[in-house]
DNA sequence: CTTCAGGTACGATGCAAGTCATACCTGAAG
DNA sequence: CTTCAGGTATGACTTGCATCGTACCTGAAG
């Protein structure tokens, strides 16, 4: 079974200043809006995000939003899943991902 | 004449990413934090703060916040008065204020 | 006038962070 | 086995940013 293995930190460890740090940048910032606009909360794909980034970079980003608590990497070996923690995110910063949602005006609208 | 001349943007034009950088630092977020705990809003000075900082950069961090539409500065001169955009930033970011007493000192109390 | 405290402007510096190039690992499919 | 796509590790580069030193401005008090 491929067990959450790359999990992030305690719900009680979760820094509201690296939170920030990780929202700060834009790419970051354009997953957890994703993310967190779907309800279902399904797990999703790393190259499912169109990211005009390398895949070096988007494995640098998606390392800071699992140290930040924001989100789980499940690792398939040659694969990786990405799934919001949305249950942990609400119970420690309520509101942040709604919060999320007020740049983008009407669902998920990139710019 | 000690006229607000030193004002943010429009709340329409308050962008979440700034809002996200300005509060990604330690200095700014503790004076944000202060800010927002105390809810008579009353106008404060920029060395009520009590930052381990220089004089000039604190100027860098209070127009980083003010560029950010999260404060006002009122210049008196020789003087400056620092004024939370309470209603603003709840107008445009609801949950903003409340998520930042999150890791306030005496406000949430962890524990 | 001079002095002084609060604040700003400009420049320099040091460090953190975003980005990519190269090379390597992993698992699945021929 | 080989090949290939997805992902990672390491190193280097570059930009951004927090910080401070020096100099200057502003208004009030001697």
């Amino acid at each position: 079974m491929a067990g959450r293995n790359l999990v992030g930190l305690e719900v009680d460890a979760l820094d509201l200043g690296a939170v920030f740090r990780a929202l700060a940048d834009e790419h970051r910032r354009s997953v957890m809006t994703e993310l967190a606009a779907d309800r279902s909360d399904s797990e999703r794909g790393c190259n499912s995000f169109d990211l005009p980034i390398s895949k070096q970079t988007q494995t640098h980003h998606f390392r800071v939003l699992r140290e930040a608590g924001l989100i789980d990497e499940i690792d398939y070996g040659n694969r990786k899943g990405i799934r919001l923690r949305r249950a942990d995110i609400e119970k420690r910063f309520p509101g942040l991902l709604t919060l999320l949602g007020s740049e983008s005006p009407g669902g998920t609208a990139p710019r």
